[in-house]
This record gives structure tokens, C-alpha cells and sequence, in this order.
DNA sequence: CCGACGAATGGTAGCGCTACCAAGAAGGGC
DNA sequence: GCCCTTCTTGGTAGCGCTACCATTCGTCGG
């Protein structure tokens, strides 16, 4: 007769549901419900069991409870920037909307690149996550493949567009450009700059709504239109919109793709000492706290970056719990704050 | 004679290793390692089983790794903030730093709550995770505790302290705030301010060296001393600096909590018509890039942020690999940016 | 030529949990 | 009283992988 010596425990003593079971006097798999449906187990075994988890200080392991039920209680988030205060607020949203509820957050930095993004994919889908969440709606081919088999809710974030992979919460880039736009035409400016960094996708639209806009009111010239690919940062706000009085020196105001650059630029403003909003209007795209305390106070287009990552979040436990929204796609708007900036 | 059917693959039929191991002609095990340990397999086996890898679209389930090795390949993170860009750049640092690593990273928003962190570490420390990367030194001591009996690598970040659970990296925050202050005595200012928003322990100990370099010139009074525990932002540096001064108006200079209120500050001065740095010398804390383009530029403490989430993730693989530095804590110290703003 | 030893490979037995099914107890309608 | 459903509880058999041995084979010193 072998005797069978069970392994020294590989994970280091802590206690299992197995421990638990023996000591509430119950069935192991009785434990497991308790834990996850309640209303399923009576209410003594319950408190039995509550007792004995409460004893022990039992946590059930993500693992092997990820392994035995082929899904992960993570939310894959693909984002391309972590330092981005405007990723960071829909982070943010996305977080304090799950802090309540047993999902784990699993954080990813594309880097803007969509070849980064396939690989994060590739390695967030072998998790079978419950949901992913992915900024923007400009996936290359194969990720928007690795998403429609990934099994689970998606969620584009960011912006809306036609063709949803599942669902998506956002606003139209193209839209906020154009009303940044008109704005400043309206108020009277003419020579009216873009001024952009970073230029992906969603600067892109931003640039074509502006570009709408001029176009319309017969304004357009493209030596208005100053872009890099480089990284957005106050400094290079100043420097583009050094480079674009130089290229353009009746230039008489400035949409600035994102509220950083626009700082930049008027803090140039003052060095210089160019009067804004009466020799140079600026316009903002965000809408950050900073804006409104600047002085003079820029004017900017508000977007509802907290609110994106909260209703991603709902529609996403809404499709797990099964009643998938009936709005597969959520446009939040933007709102133009008008300022000093453009006050002539 | 039973024929054993075999349950319906409940992960929706993605390969395994049992499935690579058949096509490549040898043992699931040989697979593994050959995945995990390549020198310990042929060269041929090598070759066959990377075919087979490739052709079959083999992704190993990292939950059933983590189960069967008691280990994750997961860095947990614990932050008190996802927007306050200072803890983003840390992050960015080890995200940078992890990325060509087989380690994912699982990122916990503390909201500056030791109760937070508690539940949180509770929770991250049920998956086995392979590190520890915790923002702070003041732990409550279930915390401590939670983390020595970790099981792993711990790195405690963004300051430095005499008493590490396992590792530091950072740097004084007291000495960060004695040196601003004493730059600006240095420079002649006399009623110096302290401005100071969220007054977390490291923004207390800011004040503290503040007050140090204040008492030891002789010029320390506690209404000079402004402090909310409200969240920090630019309005805010407004508000507290209009508070400021209506409780102090002889205020000659302000040692801002960080760059944030330095801003606020700056431009409630520009719309007061308060000459910077004449009638006030204004040193913030961090050098956010913003600092150097204000108008007039902000003279603040630069911290090294990026580079602290990389050395915390370099002193933990370093521990997982078995070499754990030599030095458990690493200072990283920081320097004072002299600007415009204190330039009289 | 033999035993020792290391390198390469494989088999077995779980890791801790849950899906699936079974079974007993407790009503409920005829 | 009997069958049928519903509610509770439990047993069994994995989920996909790796730790721990065992085995085979070649090499090398004596």
C-alpha cells in the first residue's frame, strides 16, 4: 500500500479553498459558489463559510481560478500614452469604475504604433480577458482581427467612427476641429494658424475639421498649416509657433491641436510681447484646468475624457452581464469654451 | 472498453502545448522548455518546435503557467495617482523598462489611501506577482507586512527612507524642500511662503525641509504657511496664493508643493499685475518641461522620475535573477533649476 | 572496458479552481 | 401516495502548464 505523500505546496503554504472547505465542514466546489453566487448557497453554510475564509484570511488565486473557467477577471486597456494627461483621465475613469468590482486592470502603452499594439494584443488575448478597451479606431488590419476573435466586449475609446469593432465611446475629432475653427472666424481673425504636434490619427481629423472650416470661408492656405510627428510638450508649442510667425508673420491667430502646445504658444505671446487675444487669438483642444487660470484665459474645446473611460467601463459589464447596449456607438460631444484668448 | 470522450475544449479551441507537442513529434515538457529555457533543448528539437509554434499560432496561457509555477509573470504597481503626471512618468519609466520583458504589469490606483493600498496589495499579492513596485515609504504596518510576506522583489519609489521593506529608489523630498528654500533666502527674498495643495507625506516633508531652512534663518512664521488637502491643480495654486496673500500681504516669495500650484501662482501674479520675481520670487517642485517656457521661466526642483520607475524595474529583475544590488537603497537625488522667476 | 557523470528528453502528478453532472431533500399538483 | 420540479449540495474530471523525478545516451577518466 503506497502512501501517498502529498507534494510540500509549490505556492508556499497559503491556504486553499480545499482548507477552507475542510474546516466549514462543506464541499469544496460549495465554497467556490458561496464565494462567487451567494444567493445560490443557503444561509448557514454561507455564514459557515464566511467564518472559516474570514479564519484562514483564504484569497482565492486569479490563476487557477482564470485557468478552470477559461476567463481572466482583467480588463486588457491599450493606450497610447501613459504620460498623456489625456489618457490618463480616461485611465482614470476606467479605474474608478472597476475599483468595486473584481476586474483587474491590465494596462498597455501602444507608443502611437500599431505594430505595438498587435503584439499587445497578441499577449492580452491569450489571457482571454473579460473585456478590452482600445483607444482610437485606426487599427491595423490584423489587430482589428486579433479583437473581433478576441472573444470578449470591446471597446474603442476616444472617438467614433463608422465601422465599430464591438462599441465604442467618443466624440468627432473632425467635428471639434471645425468648431474650433469657426470660432475664431467668427470673432473676426483671418490669418488663422494650425499648429499641431504628435499628428496621429485623432490630430489628424482635428486638422482636417479646421481645414474644413478655412476652406469654407475661402481662408485656407496651406503655409498656415504647421504639423511634427514629434511628441506634443509646452516647449514645442513655443518652437512650432516660433517656426510658424517666422514662415507666416500675419498670422493673426492659432488652433492648436492640444492645450499643451496652446500654453506654449502663449507663453510666447508674452515673451514676445504680442497681445493675445488682440494682435494673436489662441485656441486650445482638451480644455485642461490650466486653461481657464491662464492669463489671459484660453479659450479650448472641452472633451469628456473622465466620462469616455467611465461609460467604456459600463457598456463593457453591461455586454458581460449580457444586455449588451443597445447603442453600440456613444458620441459624448465637446463643448467650446470661449475665453480671453479669442475675446476681440 | 470506455471510449474517452474528451470534454469540449472549454477555451474555444485555441492550441496548447499538448497540440504543438504532436506536431513537432516530442514531449509536451520538451516544448515547455524549449519556450522557457532554449539552451537546455537540441538545436533540431529547437528548430521543429518553433516551426510547429508558428504554424499552429501557439500562445502559451499564461494562467495556467502562473498555476502551474506558483509564479505570474506580473509586476504589481501601486501608485496614489494615474493623472498627477509625477507617478505617470514613474510608471512610463517602467513600462519602458518592462517591455521587452516576458512580464506584464498590473497597475493599482491607491488615491493616496492607505486603506486603498491595503485592499489593493491584498489583491495583487493572490497572484503571485514576480515584483512589487509600491510608490512611498509610509506604509501602514499591515501593509509592511503584506509586502515582506510577499514572496518577491519589492521596490519602494519616489523617496528614500532609513528603513526599506526591501529596496528604495528615490530621493529626500525634505532636502528637495530645504534646498528651494534656501535658494530663495540665497536670493534675498524674506517673507517666504509655503503653498501647499494634497499635503500627501511627501509634500510633508517638502514643508518640513521648508520650515528647517526657514527657522534656521531666523524667518520661519507659521502664516506663511498655506496648506488644503484638496487635490492639487493650476486653479488651485491660484486660490491658495490669493489666500496667501490675503493672510500675509508683505509676502515677498513662495515655495510651491509642485509645479501645478507654481503655475497657478505665476499667473494669478500676471493678472494681479505682481512683478515676477521682483515683488515675488516663485520656485515650484518637480521641473515639469512647462517650467522652463513659462514667461517669466519658473525656477523649480528637478526630480527624476523616468528614470527612477527604470531603476526600480532594474533592481528588481536584478533580484529575480538571483543578483540582488548590492546597494538596497539608491538616491537619485535632484537638482534646483535657477530661473527668471527668482532672478533678482 | 566499465562505471560515473552530464546532457537531453520524457512521464507523471499535480498547481487551485470550476464546469458538469448526479443525487438527495423539499415541496406541489393530481 | 406518486411523480415531477426546484433547491442545495457534492463528486469527478479536467483547465494548460510546469516541478520533480526517471530514463536514455554519449563521453571520459582510469
Amino acid at each position: 500500500m503506497a502512501l501517498i505523500k502529498p507534494r510540500s505546496r509549490r505556492g508556499g503554504g497559503r491556504p486553499t479553498i480545499a482548507d477552507v472547505a475542510r474546516k466549514a465542514g462543506v464541499g469544496a466546489i460549495t465554497v467556490s459558489r458561496a464565494l462567487r453566487e451567494p444567493e445560490r448557497v443557503s444561509q448557514d453554510l454561507r455564514r459557515q463559510i464566511q467564518a472559516a475564509v474570514d479564519e484562514l484570511g483564504y484569497v482565492p488565486d486569479p490563476n487557477a481560478r482564470a485557468l478552470a473557467s477559461a476567463r481572466a477577471e482583467v480588463f486588457g486597456v491599450l493606450v497610447p500614452s501613459l504620460t498623456n494627461n489625456v489618457f490618463a483621465e480616461v485611465v482614470r475613469g476606467i479605474y474608478d469604475s472597476l475599483s468595486d468590482s473584481p476586474f483587474r486592470i491590465q494596462l498597455g502603452n501602444t507608443h502611437y504604433s500599431g505594430l505595438e499594439e498587435e503584439r499587445l494584443l497578441q499577449v492580452f488575448g491569450s489571457q482571454r480577458p473579460a473585456a478590452l478597451i482600445v483607444a482610437g479606431i485606426d487599427q491595423t488590419p490584423s489587430s482589428r482581427k486579433l479583437l473581433e476573435n478576441a472573444g470578449c466586449p470591446v471597446v474603442q475609446v476616444m472617438e467614433t467612427g463608422p465601422d465599430p469593432i464591438d462599441m465604442m465611446v467618443g466624440f468627432s475629432h473632425l467635428d471639434g476641429g471645425r468648431t474650433a475653427t469657426e470660432h475664431l472666424i467668427e470673432v473676426g481673425y483671418r490669418r488663422i494658424g494650425f499648429i499641431g504636434a504628435r499628428m496621429d490619427p485623432r490630430s489628424q481629423r482635428r486638422l482636417a475639421g479646421y481645414r474644413a472650416a478655412m476652406e469654407k470661408a475661402g481662408l485656407f492656405d496651406p503655409r498656415l498649416v504647421t504639423t511634427t510627428p514629434v511628441p506634443s510638450s509646452v516647449s514645442l508649442g513655443r518652437d512650432l509657433f516660433r517656426d510658424a510667425l517666422a514662415k507666416m508673420p500675419t498670422l493673426d491667430g492659432v488652433f492648436c491641436n492640444n492645450d499643451d502646445i496652446a500654453l506654449g504658444v502663449l507663453f510666447e505671446c508674452h515673451r514676445a510681447a504680442i497681445g493675445v487675444p488682440n494682435t494673436i487669438g489662441i485656441v486650445g483642444f482638451n480644455d485642461l484646468d490650466m486653461m481657464q487660470v491662464a492669463f489671459p484665459s484660453i479659450t479650448s474645446v472641452r472633451t469628456h475624457r473622465y466620462e469616455i473611460g467611465r461609460r467604456a467601463v459600463a457598456m463593457a459589464l453591461a455586454a458581460i452581464a449580457g444586455d449588451r447596449p443597445r447603442e453600440r456607438i456613444v458620441d459624448l460631444g465637446f463643448e467650446l469654451q470661449r475665453r480671453e484668448s479669442t475675446a476681440r
